[in-house]
DNA sequence: CTGTTAGCGCGTTCAA
DNA sequence: TTGAACGCGCTAACAG
């Protein structure tokens, strides 16, 4: 038996192809007693119209593709959430990719979606230093936005957060509480979003005459596991620091961990701040002080931007958009004024 | 411009299509210095073979069709892993769909599945009461795998955990660390895994001697929130209640949180256990004891059975497949005796 | 080793 | 209001 054809139903019906596929589409006039009869025979064939053979002569896949660097990092579920809310409302499926932390890895999957798979592409970015998507042939024509990152090419639209504004946003909330010797623990020394947020940590830090900053940022690479030994180390290093700005939130969750192991109490012996905001940072104890970036909104922009573009709505996406982040207050900063 | 066709690489390298079609699939005898030629042309053009033709008459689309309740829902995430794995290895996308809990919605998934878009899918199902689906003819023919449900029809293969087994082994633990009064806090009403705990429990309870276990459960929800309120009202029962034991981790966590509040200390002045084993949990202060659901291997194992099913490597995949919940000790559990 | 031919299932003219 | 004919871009026989 197999799968019924748009001519199967025709053939059922006594109608031609056309005329099914005028109902399939409710376009163009079609008698009310025809139509009923159609869409009859088309239940009781249990027939679906196949996607790759109307693709094929429409153009349109209503697809788009996502490409993340991890689905199981906790950072990326609000972008995907919010991408997916506007793709739902605009009758848009997900083609989910992983491009595994690899800028050659996400090159193959952009390759991938440039095989007419779909619409258009949201790519959430791994935030590597330098600009890898320039002359990137698989690129053309094909309708593009950047979550996560910010080019200066301005062709391709962007959406990221001002990290460096972010970092010394949360420094001045550590100064202006009377801590001055703030250590800042970095990520992976290849990826900007650390970069920045650091730049803003030792803006903060000059304007406020602290001048020993230079030694007081310990490496980190964004994860858990080097968020304790980091921290372990600011412990034993004896510098008198008083508070901890992490580059982003799980660094901070290791963090606490080892100065709870060391018998300290956060944040009557140390404060701290993380950087993101993700969800589980109200599950910790303590509930920690952080910098929000807007994920979900970045999420949902960027689909609408993507979106727009398909469909031609609107010709004048903006080249990038910049979100503030946010400070969050919880438990974890103690004034010493 | 726009995007070029096989045939304008034929017309360029001076052959046919069906040699290009020939080293694009590289099957069958090509001169090595044609196939060459081919290949240059193919850069040079920038052409990428469309997927939706090929699609169209090769009948396979080399796409997973994957539907989650929840793609923000950290307990997810394994199972996608897992499943994410072993289709990168064979070659498969994955084109993602969410039933945001609701089972017409999952049914309507399925119905855009059925439109060849994909090889077959992969449901993590919302594990609700019921079998809702025998007679879906949107199934007729589509490879297709269930996990986290078991089904008793036999012939849709499912992936699941023994959840009456994994509620039994966590109220033994507390059974013979010497606790007695032990509640159980329920997940949502309409959950399967929820009751199929309950009743692990129930049984435990009972061999145990433990009559009042009637008076014992609570009924949550499954979030953090419920968790959190559901204990308050188990602390404030004075029923002497000496451990609890929740239906999930998000629950329990929010446990943890009332516990605190009211300035007990965990495991000292009452003990518990949670359900799942979520990545998160090892982040939480204390890290507790849980049944750990492998979720990452439901995935792999799901997606190896979809994909033998798919290529007809192997026709006689088993009907179900249930595994084991492990005991994880962590430090929750104080021992009574 | 290579070219010719015939569809895959559908939307879209253009006539009727 | 309907049907006939064509083509989307590709693979798969079948010849040569």
């Amino acid at each position: 038996m197999g799968k019924s054809t748009i001519f199967d139903v025709a053939k059922k019906a006594g109608v031609s192809k056309s005329t099914v596929s005028r109902v399939i589409n409710n376009q163009g006039n079609v008698k009310e007693k025809t139509r009923k009869k159609i869409l009859k025979v088309m239940r009781s064939l249990n027939y679906h119209p196949n996607s790759s053979a109307r693709s094929l002569v429409t153009k349109r896949t209503n697809t788009i593709g996502l490409i993340v660097p991890d689905i199981t990092d906790f950072f990326y579920l609000q972008f995907i959430k919010g991408a997916e809310v506007v793709g739902i409302k605009n009758n848009y499926n997900m083609m989910l990719l992983s491009s595994r932390w690899d800028v050659e890895e996400e090159r193959y999957c952009l390759k991938m979606f440039g095989e007419g798979r779909v619409d258009g592409v949201l790519l959430i970015s791994g935030n590597w230093v330098g600009e890898p998507y320039l002359n990137c042939p698989e690129l053309e024509k094909m309708p593009l936005v950047i979550i996560d990152r910010t080019l200066n090419n301005h062709v391709i639209p962007t959406i990221n957060v001002d990290n460096k504004n972010g970092g010394y946003l949360g420094t001045r909330h550590l100064l202006e509480n009377g801590h001055r010797m703030i250590a800042f623990v970095t990520g992976l020394a290849n990826q900007k979003a650390s970069l920045d947020r650091m730049e803003g940590y030792r803006q903060a830090m000059d304007e406020a005459g602290v001048r020993e900053s230079e030694n007081l940022i310990y490496p980190g690479d964004f994860t858990e596991k080097s968020g304790y030994q980091v921290t372990r180390q600011v412990l034993e290093a004896g510098k008198g620091i008083t508070a901890i700005f992490y580059a982003n939130d799980l660094m901070a969750i290791g963090g606490i961990k080892a100065i709870k192991d060391k018998g300290l109490i956060i944040p009557d012996d140390l404060s701290l701040i993380g950087c993101d905001d993700l969800e589980l940072v109200s599950l910790i104890d303590p509930p920690f002080t952080t910098l929000r970036q807007p994920r979900y909104k970045m999420g949902y922009t960027g689909m609408e931007l993507l979106i727009n573009s398909i469909e031609h709505k609107d010709n004048i996406n903006p080249a990038q958009i910049i979100y503030h982040m946010a400070l969050i207050q919880r438990n974890s900063v103690q004034s010493r004024s």
